[in-house]
DNA sequence: AAGGCTATTATTAGCAT
DNA sequence: CATGCTAATAATAGCCT
């Protein structure tokens, strides 16, 4: 766009090709910054560059994941058919893994107890198990005092740490570092959204389809039609 | 930037900022594209329209999705002290998430139909139980077949289906309209990369810490320090 | 408001160092 | 290879419809 005319095309030349990539990508981070700033809008580029590898490029660490953020949490209620948002989707399924994951940790100890506690009848020992002393204790005093059957007092204690969430003490533990800013894109990752408790991951709601075919479409398909 | 030098700042005035956005937005989304093509550059540009609300703004759906894609897994490799990547440790929480599932599922099974034959020995009835006939049946089978402990035997089932990956069918379902495009970008946030088995939540190695304390720095602080 | 039109400024391709 | 320069093209602020 100067000498020369210059083809929109590949670079053909390496050199050629990084001193142009160095040049231009200067010029979008500077006219995102200033769009952002004229118009007090939130954006981000990312631009992945074989050069400078490492470190990748962004408008703003912090921008870009409140941009990303927005993007998702707008999306929900998009009704737009085009914008099927493919992160909500797994966002929703990460979610349910990770309630499933909780419930099978809980139950998984009740069975233990109740199994160490059948051995017991048996007569077989006690080794190689992870229950302890106390936790057996804990469990026969709740059987004394409920009359219910062993099934409906695990039941109850399950429901009684249903409000405090420790299991997900370390989950919470990376993210207090970020803690100043509110609410990092990748909380809504982790964070249920619906309290609802049918986690069954085999019942899922199908992903909604959206025309994918092909295989590249550029950005200039959505804005120049 | 033309019939007067225009500042750098924010646009009081309504319409002329929104006329600007749009100029410039479409300039900008131009400008990515060209480095796209001219570099082979993998880049995306998201901006968050307070105008055109509701369908976001990208480069492209896919192209951004495989550019943050690239981000990820690239940084898996960043030695960057600057470029802690919080997405990467997001993912390899969620693969942990996944893996312990997985397991605790398999483990459920095994207590299951433990406990299941420890309830016969003591006399009570099967009712309430999930497991089939056709389990216990199987289980018993094992257990004749070899010599070793009820344990024991049950990890051989373990291994055995540890090639095959049914518990997935349904994670893998969702991602299949799009299984023209190689590795969605979300891909990598179900598959496990390690095949580690070391999978406590409770023992994940603590975020690395990033100095977020300037709340908003602009990208510009990455680019002309 | 939305779009079109320049006068201007901004970006940058091709070289030179 | 990176940097600086400059001619030449590209983007766009302020108007005008």
């Amino acid at each position: 766009m100067t000498r020369k005319k210059a083809a929109l095309a590949y670079i053909a030349n390496d050199a050629a090709r990084k001193a142009t990539f160095k040049k231009r990508k200067n010029g979008l981070m500077k006219k995102v910054s200033e769009l952002s700033t004229l118009c007090g809008i939130e954006a981000c580029t990312i631009v992945y560059s074989p050069y400078q590898a490492e470190p990748e490029v962004w408008p703003s660490m912090l921008g870009a994941r409140r941009a990303i953020a927005r993007f998702k949490n707008m999306s929900e209620m998009d009704q737009s058919r085009r914008m099927v948002n493919q992160q909500e989707f797994i966002r929703q399924r990460i979610v349910k893994a990770e309630e499933q994951l909780k419930k099978q940790l809980r139950e998984n100890r009740e069975r233990e107890i109740v199994q160490v506690m059948y051995r017991a009848l048996v007569g077989e020992g006690l080794q190689g198990l992870t229950i302890t002393g106390e936790e057996i204790e804990e469990r026969i005093k709740k059987l004394k005092k409920s009359a219910p059957s062993s099934e409906e007092a695990a039941s109850a204690e399950l429901q009684a740490d249903k409000a405090a969430p420790e299991n997900h003490a370390a989950l919470n533990d990376f993210v207090a570092v970020e803690a100043v800013e509110n609410q990092p894109w990748y909380m809504d990752l982790l964070k249920p959204r619906n309290e609802g408790d049918a986690v069954n991951l085999d019942r899922i709601d199908p992903m909604p389809s959206y025309p994918y075919g092909n295989p590249t479409p550029s950005w200039s398909d959505f804005y120049f039609p």
